[in-house]
Parts: C-alpha cells; sequence; structure tokens
DNA sequence: CCGTAAATTTCGCCA
DNA sequence: TGGCGAAGTTTACGG
C-alpha cells in the first residue's frame, strides 16, 4: 500500500472521528505512569471516535498498550508512519512506528444500544433489601453502606429475630480470607461504637478453602448466596411492583 | 455482503488460525459468572487465534464484552449469522447475533517481538535493594515479602543506621489511607514479633490528602520515591554491571 | 490448581 | 476534580 496514501486515510478517519483499524507491523513505546518497549511485529491498532487507542497482539485478552479516552491523536510521516497518543493528566505519550501496513480499515459507527448487566454485587444488595429472609428468617435490615471508622463500609447492618446487631458482607463470587479479615475489622469497630460484639455474616455464592479456617477463628458465619438466585429475586419483584401498579 | 460468503470467510479465518476482524450492526448476549444483554449496534467483533474474543463499541477503553484466551468458537448460520464462544470452567457463553456486516478482515500476524515494562512496583524495590541509600543514609535491607502473621506480605524489613527495624511499604503510585493502614497492620504484627516497635515507612511518588491524616495518625513516616528514578538507578545498576564484566 | 498481590488496572459514583 | 470500591476484573507468580 502506498505510503501517502495510508497516512491521508488514516488522518481523515481521524479527522471525521471514524473509528479506525489499522494491521500492521510496527514498533511501539510508552512512557507515562510506567514506561514500556515493544519491538517490532505484527498488530491491530484500534482507534476510536473517542481518542481511546488500542494495540493488540495477536494473542491474550488485554491490549498490549493503550491509551484511555480522551488522547489527542497525531499522525506523523517521516520516512515511516508515526502515530502518537498523547494524554496531558497524568502526562502519557504512546507512540507507534509502522514498517509495513497490511490493511486499513474505518467505520462510522451508530451504538446506542443501552448494556445491561446482571448478578451484580449491587444486584444481591438490592436482592436482600427486598426480600431479607434470604439471608435468614427473621433478619431485618437498618442500613447499608454504613461507614465503620476507619476500617471502610459495612455493605448491611442488620438485626436478627434475637434483635442482635448483624453485620452482612456480601460478595459476588466464592469469598477470600481477605474478605472475611475485612469483616473481622467491621465487627470490632461496631463493638467499639454499641458496645457489644455483633454476629458476623459473609454472604457469598461459596468460600475459598483458606478462607474457611478463618471463618472458624473468628467466628464469622457464612450464608451461600448466588448472583443467579439475586437476580431471581429482583425479576419476581419486579413482577410484583408491575402487579401492583 | 453475501452472508453465506462471509460465513465462509469467518469459519476459514478461524479454521487457519488466523486473527479475525468482523464490523458490523450486532446484539450481545453473555451469560456466566454474571449475565449481560446489548441490544443491536455497531461495533467492532475481535477473534484471536488463541480463543480469545472481543467485542468493542465505537467509545471506550474496554471491551463491553469478551471471551478470555481458550475460548470455543463456534459460527453458526441461522437466517442470521450467529457466533458463540463458549468456555467450560467457569462455565460461560458469548452469543453474537449480526444482523449486517460491514467489513470483514482476516489476518495471519507473525508477532514474537518481547514486551519490556518499567517502573513497576517491583523495579521499585530492586532499586531500593540496589541502592538502599535512596530510602536514608544508612538503611540496609534485611528480608523481602516477609509474611507478617496473617496480615498480609512486608514488602522491605530493614535497619536503620540506629539499628532500629524498619517496615517498609511500596507503592509505584500516590499513597492511600488504606496502603497506610496496611502498613500499620504490619507493625503490630512486628512489634508482636520482636517486642518493640519498629518505624513505618512508606516509599511513593506522593500521598493522597485522606492518607496524610492517617500518616500523622500513626506516626508512619513517608518518603517520596518516583518510579522512574528507580528505573534510573536500575539504569545505573545495569552499566555498573556492563563496566564490571 | 489454589492463593495472593499488582495493574499504565478501568469504571462508576459521590462529595 | 479527587477519593473510594467493585469488576464477568486479568495477569503473574508461588506453593
Amino acid at each position: 500500500m502506498d505510503l501517502a496514501e495510508a497516512v491521508e486515510k488514516i488522518r481523515e478517519a481521524i479527522r471525521s472521528k471514524r473509528l479506525l483499524i489499522v494491521v500492521g507491523r510496527m514498533e511501539v513505546s510508552y512512557e507515562g505512569r510506567a514506561s514500556s518497549t515493544l519491538g517490532s511485529g505484527d498488530r491491530v491498532l484500534m482507534v476510536k471516535p473517542d481518542g481511546s487507542v488500542l494495540i493488540h497482539r495477536p494473542m491474550g485478552y488485554e491490549p498490549v498498550n493503550w491509551q484511555p479516552p480522551g488522547s489527542k491523536i497525531e499522525v506523523l510521516l517521516d520516512d515511516r508512519l508515526v502515530i502518537e497518543a498523547r494524554r496531558v493528566k497524568p502526562k502519557e505519550i504512546l507512540r507507534i512506528i509502522f514498517s509495513e501496513i497490511y490493511d486499513i480499515g474505518s467505520y462510522k459507527l451508530r451504538d446506542e444500544a443501552e448494556f445491561a448487566m446482571y448478578a451484580t454485587e449491587e444486584d444481591m444488595r438490592r436482592a436482600i433489601l427486598m426480600k431479607p429472609s434470604i439471608i435468614e428468617d427473621g433478619f431485618k435490615p437498618i442500613e447499608c453502606e454504613r461507614r465503620a471508622g476507619d476500617a471502610g463500609f459495612i455493605d448491611i447492618l442488620g438485626v436478627d429475630s434475637a434483635g442482635r446487631l448483624v453485620v452482612v458482607e456480601i460478595k459476588r463470587r466464592n469469598a477470600t480470607s481477605e474478605d472475611v479479615k475485612q469483616l473481622v475489622r467491621y465487627v470490632e469497630k461496631i463493638e467499639e461504637e454499641f458496645g457489644k460484639r455483633p454476629r458476623a455474616l459473609i454472604v457469598a455464592p461459596g468460600v475459598q478453602r483458606s478462607a474457611m479456617r478463618e471463618l472458624e477463628l473468628h467466628g464469622v458465619e457464612f450464608k451461600a448466596l448466588s448472583p443467579r438466585r439475586c437476580a431471581e429475586i429482583l425479576r419476581e419483584g419486579k413482577g410484583l411492583e408491575r402487579f401492583l401498579e
């Protein structure tokens, strides 16, 4: 492909806010929060209309180098094609030097669709608030995101059927020993504040083996609950709302 | 573009382990650790030879949906083109339904280059070990990655010119109050173990405002050190090694 | 294969 | 704008 022609195509794509894909042989260097170099190889460069830049090698989920949205793109022609993406804060420069260009594509893309994600930790909390009995019969939530001094935030603080305080920590994945330690810190704060020790309950789809030890060690309870089950409860709730209208 | 032709092109690309890029209008659904749906819109699909799958919207650094390396790709032709990427553990399915195809590219890419990254936390630790005086005159490292009970691992444990123990926590970014709290936990463990309180020193390019409070509160010291400076020190060291050979 | 910690984490929310 | 915490985090490194 003719180099001048390629440069023109790339400049035009960026000027007209199209998504640009360049497949070719390139060297890459990055300097900013860290710095990196990558010798010559075949890769895919993607420049999005919002200034995101991604360089993908032929393998792996992650881009080998990138620049986040908002970076300024410059296309330079020395004796080789050079593309630079700059960011001001933090100051970062990504430089791509092409030695060969295999293909260039530029596309005007319309994408207004909404992305809906289910079964997040937030969904789990909402499901518990909607139907507290899934945790335990008689459980009553009192407060969400309560500050526990400088230890952090408690997912849910509630009381059980016997009137005892319960500190609930929610995880969408199997609980780790780190999670248990965190919960224990919350419990200590609440004990300081209220003068008596609350129950500690971790709600998660499962517990890592190493965390199981920690559970017993600190008298932390565990209630199995999957994100999927929570999503179902939320759907039921929605259905109920619709019925009540 | 003719649909049957497109399918053939895509199947051939995957069969021959080429990197595949399809630009088109598509719906996406994901079901696995979480679940998500995304209505019709223009996006870029990338399928890599190692089974990585990425779907990029026209904006943003991150792919809206993906599948990691090793997933199995299926290309189905109903009355629309459907591409599925499956993973077994954890069981996850990514389904892409095309309503329009704007462009298809497939590329045989060679990329053997080595990626070199500088100024990581690991680099900072190595720089400190190579030249401990950058922390403080007379500082001597004793141990790295020392276990502090169940609190975690100490980056560097050393002694100062007065023979007092120093617990060093390294961060490549500005230190947060979490980082300070973590360091304090290490200090408590060391105090338990050795019977006297060591100095606590956080080494980072800077400190967040909220962490500054925490520093003073717990008597933690701070030494400013940038990853960049560490990278320089390592280069100097390398130069010296070369000189000594 | 599990566990732990880093990451140019990114992203979203909230003050 | 900075701080804080979740994420389908991913990735790398040990045991």
